[in-house]
RNA sequence: CGGGCUGUGGCGCAGAUGGUAGCGCGCUUCGUUCGGGACGAAGAGGCCGUGGGUUCAAAUCCCGCCAGCCCGACCA
């Protein structure tokens, strides 16, 4: 992609009055632009995050045998009124169609993958299952706040699984609970596996939490073996020793990225979802609902991974691996120099599959590119100018340091791929 | 939903005591520049959130509404 085609831009000024660190950066640096409080567009550079968070999901979620659909956001009022949370939700966005018939927006959707499911499985033979999708959310919010953090309109996955028996939903949540650790780890978030309230279907619930000032929950950690849990429901405090441990109990604010539950047979009961087991007999069916957010997911990587300059992206998540600069001159012959090997480069790496990122704008000073290629946070940033070129080079400066170097001509290509894998 | 702050070109802001709108950035054109947000010159762009009121006269004073942000409450 070169920037030069990229209609959203960044602004040198930030936006007053953004707060949040993640959408001051996300603002300034054009990866999203604001509709409405809490209700986001995402643009081209942010939307390639944001499906690379997805992708990443995806895979992590294929792993413990789930199976992607999509469900509809618009929800009839049948099914609310099954399970009585039409009136008890109370960020339910709720509309009239024609002929005077009540929909909802779906905030969550175990009103539509249990009736869903409930078609198609009939015996215990058919379980366990799990479905999940990733989608907007709709979420009355009273606030919306800290941009990204929390929306009106959110990206969402969420996972409901399917089973005989409460030992078999136990097994599988504790698969599902291990592979979550791994997939923000992936993202280079480190998310600590929180003991939550379990609302009104179990005694417990695990958030994942990640560390950061501008979180809205207020969590309890071990500094020794990371046992943490939710205020909501702490019965330690800020200095207590841990009582799993003898650690140290450490208060800390944290976004929740994630959220794992066991929903009993709270809604398969609603729904009169029962599978014919080997007797002949009916018997209950077990639920998890697993959730993740997207969108607030690409806020908490920012909200821990900038500096006072821009983001910083981790590889896997970044819209391009590789930012490069080509720096004018006012000589002729040496622009068009500069030109040609920029050209190159680009070209050699995007047919080597590398997703590149080339600031291409002609006349704009070498200053104003590097300040948005710290902005944009790219992982490496590749400056072709008459100075590397002097020594048959490229300058190579990766984000997270404060180091460059060159690297030949010759060499260039193949160090990226492997920067880049 | 309670409380607070704020709405003036795309962005960031200034506009005491009311008199018909200005600056920086950005944008357009020309020229000079070209390794950390360059310089000069000439331009374009605003019913001052919105509705009402007071007044000869309202961005400015009064009332309502709307919107955004922040704190709190809430968060299946």
């Amino acid at each position: 992609m070169k920037y030069s085609h990229l209609f959203a831009k960044t602004n040198k000024m930030a936006p007053a009055d953004a707060d949040s660190t993640n959408a001051r950066l996300l603002i300034q640096g054009g990866f999203v632009n604001q509709l409405a409080a809490g209700i986001y567009t995402f643009l081209p550079l942010g939307l390639r995050v944001l499906n690379k968070i997805k992708a990443i999901v995806r895979e992590e979620m294929n792993m413990v045998g789930g199976q992607e659909v999509l469900m509809p956001a618009l929800i009839p009022k049948a099914p609310w009124e099954t399970t009585k949370r039409w009136d008890s939700i109370d960020v339910l966005y709720k509309l009239t169609g024609a002929g005077d018939k009540e929909f909802a927006l779906g905030p969550t959707h175990e009103e539509v993958v249990t009736p869903l499911v409930q078609a198609f499985v009939k015996s215990y033979k058919d379980l366990p299952c799990s479905a999940y999708q990733i989608q907007d959310k709709f979420r009355n919010e009273a606030r919306a706040k800290s941009g990204l953090l929390r929306g009106r309109e959110f990206s969402m996955k969420d996972m409901y699984s399917f089973h005989r028996s409460e030992a078999d939903l136990e097994t599988y949540y504790d698969t599902v609970a291990e592979q979550y650790t791994h997939l923000f780890n992936r993202m280079g978030l480190d998310a600590i596996k929180t003991e939550a309230s379990g609302g009104v279907f179990s005694k417990y619930s695990h958030e994942y939490q990640v560390v950061t000032p501008y979180g809205e929950d207020l969590i309890y950690v071990c500094d020794k073996c990371r046992w943490a849990v939710n205020r909501e429901i702490a019965e330690v405090k800020n200095g207590d020793i841990c009582p799993k441990c003898d650690g140290k109990i450490i208060e800390t604010k944290a976004i929740e990225v994630g959220n794992i539950f066991k929903l009993s047979t709270r809604f398969a009961d609603d729904f009169g979802f029962t599978v014919t087991l080997e007797d002949g007999t009916q018997g209950k069916v077990w639920m998890g609902c697993y959730g993740i957010g997207m969108s607030r997911l690409m806020g908490s990587i920012v909200e821990v991974s900038h500096d006072e300059r821009g983001i910083i992206w981790p590889k896997s998540v970044a819209p391009f691996a590789v930012h490069v600069v080509s720096i004018g001159s006012k000589d002729v012959a040496v622009h068009e120099r500069v030109q040609q090997s920029a050209t190159d480069l680009y070209d050699q790496l995007t047919r080597a599959g590398v997703e590149v990122l080339w600031d291409d704008r002609v006349g704009v000073s070498a200053g104003e590119k590097f300040a948005d290629a710290d902005l944009l946070g790219m992982p490496l940033r590749l400056v072709v100018s008459e100075k590397s070129l002097a020594q048959s080079s490229i300058e190579w400066k990766e984000r997270a340091s404060t180091e460059s170097k060159l690297v030949t001509l010759t060499d260039i290509v193949s160090y990226v791929e492997t920067f880049a894998r």
